[in-house]
DNA sequence: CTCACTGATCGACAGATGTCGATACGTGCA
DNA sequence: TGCACGTATCGACATCTGTCGATCAGTGAG
């Protein structure tokens, strides 16, 4: 896959019809959030001190397999919704709070 | 299928991590978002004058056929986005605020 | 350099989802 | 009562999605 991070996107819902083309872009986000594992994995970034956390250390609290998780993570990433940098050996990331913004603006 | 409305749930997610219970309770929330049709469905009710509208006028503009148009509408109401009413033999539907500003405080 | 370790990618598979045509159900007009 | 019309439901099908085990790629310690 590899897409684009889906551009910023859209005025809210009730201030006019979306285009197709802006559907389907905020779509994407929607369907990364339509998972309970990657809710749960958001939450807990979110949720956390740092607002950042260890792959390793996200994968015993989902209860899914290295590379699920490793999947999951990178769907957000797509969306947008979480930031990855490689420290050393190890993923660390990070929760994009404008991102967030965003998304609540649209169901404004 | 005819699910409950799913209830109303849950803190931010930047509030505490999301039990599986709550992740897959709102993951059926997005899920109903995450659909470029159902979104445009939503927009075209949301920004309507009276922010209701009958189903008889949503077919032609979203473009699909009038079994899938029902099916999508039938997903927002069962998301709780939606609300129903059957007037005559005209299905008209109404965006439900206080759900939107539910699933907006969820991000925040 | 070699090895152990973290994380991403691959291939496969079961189950969910979007879509449609056909059809059943209700309602109100004639 | 009968019929036309708006919706919901059904059955089928292609596609997408979550999941895992196996494997590949990169990093740093010894």
């Amino acid at each position: 896959m590899a897409s684009e991070p889906t551009s910023a996107c859209c005025a809210p819902v009730s201030e006019g019809v979306l285009s197709e083309a802006e559907a389907a872009d905020l779509s994407t986000v929607f369907k990364a959030l339509s998972d309970p594992a990657r809710l749960r994995l958001l939450s807990m970034i979110a949720s956390s001190p740092e607002r950042e956390m260890c792959a390793c250390d996200l994968i015993e609290p989902v209860g899914k397999s290295q590379p699920t998780v490793s999947h999951h993570l990178s769907q957000l990433v797509d969306a947008g919704l979480l930031q990855r940098e490689k420290r050393g050996r190890w993923a660390w990331f990070r929760i994009d709070p404008d991102r967030l913004a965003e998304i609540r603006a649209v169901l404004g």
